[in-house]
DNA sequence: TTTGTTACCGAACATATTGTTCGACATTAT
DNA sequence: ATAATGTCGAACAATATGTTCGGTAACAAA
């Protein structure tokens, strides 16, 4: 990839970023965008249909990252979804999360926050469903699967959107435990 | 109020709800709302600061009434919380869904389900934390306080959410049911 | 029924945003 | 060195927002 589109892609990015973590997305427009990142209005939409292809590509190169560690690890282990073992996926993601990755936490931190919590939502379902074999054995038997799998991710997501609300004051275990707990 | 306004204001709301349930929220314009509304623009400015507003104002209506009975019924019964009990709150509320009070439905089912979902989440836990000390019994002992609620209400939450997407087919008993199972 | 008030309308308006086009210029790869 | 490609600024039409105005009809109260 030629260097300059490189320099101005990432430059639209960080300033998309910027104005994520102050106001709400519609709000946002195109130009104060690229006034930001300081690149002209047709290099924009040379770059990204719309502002809203924009979001999307952003989604990916954030989530994809942290979903291919965790679909990596998911086969040199065995037990992942054992919340207690040190190795398990949920453990895995939460010190991912910790580390701030891709300053992934100011954008689950921001107003916005609903947009990439829906999205890590969806991979995080997407994980299980690829994985539930291994984790079966904690759904009580009489409800339906999918209901499960959308139960356990969203449980998982809104932990960690309860963690950052709070500052992130707990250790990834805690947080990891206190998961298992209502599980 | 005169009757003039209410026509007004209950044909932008139609209008508004008929929009939503097709379209994404950001996508709706003032133009689009006035047109189906058959009001003019400076009528709809007259009513609603911003589409936010309107927004808001919806939600209000819409919530109110549902929260109202549930918060009226608080005060007749003992034990609320304990799923099991034929006039538990969620039950309740599970079957005025099911009436389609207010065709709450049709916005919960709509492609902005998001934006009712936070809302209804949202009261929900206000009811819970209101009365934590009728259905505390069931917190495992090592969570905090606020997480266990925020559990509770999102779970529910997204049980109704769940239920809707697979068009409503199980009863509210059973979709009772799963709930306190998953608990 | 009369009278004063209030809500509505249509049309026009300034302002802001979107997405496109153009030729000129700079950077890149070969 | 040369050809291809990315960027720029400026200008553009098309659309959306929110406000203002005087005229008209519906309203409530006497």
């Amino acid at each position: 990839m030629d260097r300059r589109q490189q320099k101005t892609r990432e430059a639209i990015f960080r300033a998309f970023i910027s104005l994520l973590s102050t106001k709400h997305y519609d709000k946002i427009t195109v130009g104060e965008i690229i006034d930001l990142a300081n690149v002209g209005r047709a290099t924009f939409y040379d770059h990204f249909e719309t502002k809203d292809y924009l979001l999307k590509h952003l989604c990916q190169d954030l989530f994809c990252h942290v979903f291919d560690c965790a679909t990596a690890s998911e086969h040199t282990h065995k037990h992942l979804f054992c919340c207690n073992a040190p190795d398990s996926v949920f453990l895995h993601l939460l010190q991912h999360l910790q580390n701030n990755d891709n300053n992934l936490l100011k954008l689950l931190a921001c107003p916005n926050n609903d947009l990439f919590l829906a999205y890590f939502k969806q991979n995080m379902a997407q994980l299980l469903l690829s994985q539930n074999a291994t984790f079966d054995f904690k759904k009580p038997q009489d409800v339906p699967q999918d209901y499960w799998i959308n139960h356990v991710a969203t449980t998982f997501v809104e932990t960690v959107k309860w963690w950052i609300a709070g500052d992130m004051k707990q250790s990834p275990q805690q947080i990891c435990n206190y998961f298992t707990a209502v599980l």
